[in-house]
DNA sequence: ACAGCATTGCTGCGCCGCAACATAAAGGTC
DNA sequence: GACCTTTATGTTGCGGCGCAGCAATGCTGT
């Protein structure tokens, strides 16, 4: 499996504009439009690798010009996750990039570090199967797992 | 592991009366105080097997004297939770009973019914060994999982 | 009885999330 | 290009969620 725990001091700008050529290249292919707005919410999110509430990203996108309203960000953000471009965490109330290629539809771990706020992204054939076996005795059809998990990561168990 | 979907039409009084005697139990054992407020909210979450936001709670409460203020649901619900009580339904902002007496600390499996709203709760070692080597490959040190599973539950399945 | 602690009540507030409707922009058709 | 359809954005408004801060009350042990 890919872990990614990026480095505290790695280049987000970077990151920024490989999530942004790739969220471009997914659309054009799906014929879905990438939008300005929905454009300026992906960077905004893409340049942090900590969860966003929507309100903090309507702060950041004011930043930049005209305030847009909660609505008009939660638009976005629809968009982008039907698109498996932006993942929701349940527990945060907020919102996260996806930085990872990962296989749409497979479940994703998220490990929310409690210290730094960082969230990496794990894809795991193990946990998904044995989910589908826990589900499966119990006789439920599953659908969408949402797997998020507290810790601490590497970077700040050093330190 | 043990699946818990109780049937649509079974004795929910029966499920309270287990409930809040298992709560008795373990307050005691614990030196901890099962006050009035407190065992109101349990009772009202044990006679239902679907997860309750903290103002249908109050409505609940409501019904059979004084109205609580939202401040006074929270802190009992934050009582109960830390207690084991009751379980945390991030995806749905919502609070349920827990029933079985898994062991504290293992990960609980949450399975969502889409269609009836019913949620069950299965252990699964196999599960919390998989997300633990996960965690471990990313070098993350992991506190408390939060596993949601939407879907169809059996009862559903079959109509 | 008294001091110390836990619990509850009260006031107030900020964030989250979206419905309903109106407006503007993009794409297709003739 | 003129027209229409579809899609996206702006505006208004609202209700649920979640808790901070302080005051009052109740319980516990000596």
């Amino acid at each position: 499996m890919a872990a990614v725990f990026p480095a505290p001091d790695h280049d987000h700008d970077r990151c920024a504009a490989d999530a942004l050529a790739h969220a471009e290249a997914v659309c054009v292919k799906r014929g879905e439009r990438l939008t300005a707005m929905r454009r300026h919410v992906l960077e905004v999110l893409s340049s942090s690798h900590k969860p966003l509430g929507a309100y903090e990203i309507i702060d950041l996108v004011a930043a930049r010009g005209a305030r847009p309203a909660p609505i008009t960000i939660y638009r976005a953000l629809d968009f982008l996750t039907s698109q498996g471009l932006v993942h929701r965490i349940e527990s945060r109330n907020a919102f996260l990039a996806c930085i990872n290629n990962h296989a749409s539809g497979a479940p994703v771990v998220f490990l929310i570090c409690e210290h730094c706020g960082a969230v990496g992204e794990a894809a795991s054939g193990a946990v998904a199967d044995s989910l589908n076996a826990a589900a499966k005795s119990a006789g439920f059809t599953p659908k969408s797992p949402v797997i998020e998990i507290s810790g601490v990561c590497a970077h700040c168990r050093e330190a």
